[in-house]
DNA sequence: CGGATGTCAGGAACACTGACATAG
DNA sequence: CCTATGTCAGTGATCCTGACATCC
């Protein structure tokens, strides 16, 4: 058997797969009674933890495409999470910043989601966070680096 | 700074997300050119490994919805990649098999997945690849325990 | 009867691609 | 000119929900 194959049962990639499924719902499921999606939350814990970040930074920090985050940034605008000056200070670029209520709003689900975290990580030792964190950073370093299309990057 | 945040930087949810983010980006780079998804390609290796599979059984396998994983089945049987019996041997399950179209184009498939998943391991010694599966394996077991709303399994 | 399955259908939430104008 | 950004519009994939029949 698997004279070619993968091997699903042994592959690193499968098992990244299934485990950010598994975190993906359990965080949803925490976040659903908050009326918060993931990205949602990663977008108040980008801007808590970075004020002034611009739609296309928060974008990328949440993995979305700067199109989808800019649909939800505006919603969180209009309800009063975020502020957005409407002139832009330099460029084209408009910093966002948490309101009170959107720092408030954060907290709650702020604690739902490290409960989710916490959780994750019973089990393992110290060092096996570390290793597995070096591991992770490791894994997107390589995916990154030969990734793109713009060329050969392998090199020095 | 961060008396309650998460603190994304050093988060193993955040980097965990951001790591699968990376993966699912660079296989779909190498799977567009044959015109494969990777749901898709998820699937057509599932039943290369474990024959017989059924649509509920695979849709598990590969995190998505029956409805979902019925959608694409019957796409990919129509195309003649898959092949399912028209009557169910036993009760309503039907169990799907790879068609020697399916298994051809599988095979280009493992070979351009196969090149990313070397490409992520690449750097990572065998003892960070093992102590890496075993953290990931780890991190899914204690988010399943505790995370279902069917109650609590945690004990023995 | 309950539980799991296969299947079809409608609608909703979410994300992506394409396109355009602006700014550096 | 080229790149990055903000934004609008259309499209697509996925999910959820409900429904119905079948099988254990």
């Amino acid at each position: 058997m698997n004279q070619d194959g993968v091997d699903l049962e042994t592959s690193l990639g499968y098992l990244l797969k299934e485990a950010s499924s598994v975190l993906r719902v359990a965080m949803e499921e925490v976040l659903r009674p908050l009326g918060m999606s993931v990205t949602h939350y990663s977008c108040l814990e980008l801007l808590a933890q970075r004020p002034g970040l611009s739609n296309s930074e928060l974008a990328r920090g949440a993995f979305v495409t700067r199109q989808s985050m800019n649909v939800l940034l505006q919603n969180l605008e209009r309800e009063g999470y975020v502020t957005r000056p409407a002139e832009a200070p330099v460029g084209k670029v408009l910093p966002a910043r948490l309101t009170p209520r959107g720092r408030r709003s954060l907290e709650e689900a702020t604690v739902a989601v490290r409960s989710v975290e916490v959780r994750m990580l019973s089990g393992m030792t110290e060092a096996e966070r570390s290793g597995a964190f070096r591991s992770l950073q490791s894994m997107i370093r390589s995916l990154r680096e030969g990734g793109g299309g713009s060329g050969g990057g392998a090199g020095a």
